[in-house]
DNA sequence: CGACTGCTTGAATCCCTTCAAAGGAAGTGG
DNA sequence: CCACTTCCTTTGAAGGGATTCAAGCAGTCG
């Protein structure tokens, strides 16, 4: 039973509880190989053939690639109740790599087990599946965020979306959280140089709109921070 | 029977013909509303709570979003045997719009027929997930292409990418093919104005890479190609 | 054939990068 | 527990890639 890891999943793939007990049952008894990383480790690699999955049950992670030209994209964050690979279970090879960014716990499932659930249970193997899509729309939110926006309103796009994420797992009282990215973390995120991330993070915080210290993000102005940051949550699709 | 319409999305979710007669059987029995739009149509808009799917039988069609300044990204191309909003069938909002480039024959296809063929046929739902998962993997490459290279290698990226899906369904003979694509909307898939679009595509030439006229694109030396744009295709997973 | 859309080129400007250097925080080892 | 290293942050200055502005040209369509 493992229905205390899986909480923040369930949260997010059941946030007003329409799955039976039936299907909760089966999702608790996933055998889950329950292991705990070191802050910077890779979980998976681009290029690995996984047989397995991995459950975020605390801590941070990223998804990231490297250039030939040597520079690192991070192209999401996750966060508790998230399975960043996911994808595994159907596309042999990784395309990106998995990193913990912070100590963290994680529930490795295997794909056979996990595929048999999505089988047996397809209201499961639907909820399976929309988390995958939700993590593509936060990518193409990504690429429009890189793609279009200023450095500036790029930067207040990424907190808040850090923001409202954590909410819902509860881990962002008050709009402020813990958010474990140096500097250069947040320029590979968000496709700029470190020195321009410091003069941005000055720049909102003479702006009243945050202050980030020691890893400690606190909102002080959340409709502006919104705002400056061209921020609807509507491509999160949280129905909850 | 859609046999003749559901062709490319077969190579696409089938090339190494491992589906059962029933799988087929099943997919081509799709009910399937057949409809004719012209160039720069809007299939769905973000906003927009469909109840069907569209799969692209033949044209192009891209996935694009505008930010609060009125800038518009593209997030991803499609060409025949995508379903671009195969999301929809789990996530009720769109959060992108989808828009014919070219003249286009798609087949509507409702949520539950759909649903209920994922459902029955497990091989066809695997693979109907798959392609959502294909999907995901090319936004995370674009994130990183728009995020990290610079604005030449950019576009040599796109092209490689665009070759390589229309040489899948035989549409890149000799790697050449049609792109109906302005300059312009080149600028918005890869994140940079249409000066410069006009530029990098004159040295893309004078470097005797490609030649791009009357939207059609001929690739002079694509070993040349695929080095300036830092391409490799595992991100496609085509595994044919 | 005039209006429109798309392509092309030049010039000025700017957002952001790179280079450089120094201070602070944190962790390691003697 | 302090010297030492290393990583992270901060700030200044110079340079560059890309944008914006502007204008001319070509192709197309009603």
């Amino acid at each position: 039973m493992n229905s205390h890891f899986i909480a923040n999943l369930l949260r997010k793939i059941d946030p007003i509880d329409v799955l039976s007990d039936g299907d909760k049952h089966a999702l608790a008894n996933l055998p889950m190989q329950i292991v705990q990383l070191r802050a910077g480790q890779d979980i998976v690699r681009q290029g690995d053939r996984p047989t397995r999955s991995c459950l975020l049950i605390d801590g941070f992670a990223s998804a990231s690639k490297v250039t030939g030209e040597g520079n690192r994209q991070i192209a999401s964050l996750y966060i508790s109740g998230d399975i960043p690979d996911l994808q595994s279970l159907h596309l042999r090879v990784m395309d990106i790599t998995f990193t913990t960014m912070t100590t963290c716990r994680v529930g490795f499932i295997q794909h056979e087990p996990l595929a048999q659930m999505c089988a047996a249970f397809p209201a499961l193997g639907a909820a399976m599946w929309r988390t995958t899509l939700v993590d593509a729309a936060v990518y193409r939110e990504w690429v429009a965020n890189v793609g279009q926006r200023q450095a500036h309103t790029r930067m207040a796009h990424l907190l808040c979306e850090v923001i409202v994420r954590l909410r819902t797992i509860g881990l962002a009282q008050d709009y402020a959280c813990d958010l474990p990215m140096t500097q250069a973390d947040i320029g590979d995120a968000i496709g700029v140089s470190v020195v321009h991330v410091n003069r941005i993070l000055g720049r909102l915080r003479t702006e009243g709109l945050i202050i980030f210290k020691n890893k400690r993000l606190k909102v002080l102005d959340w409709p502006g921070l919104m705002a400056t940051g061209d921020f609807d949550a509507a491509y999160l699709h949280l129905e909850g």
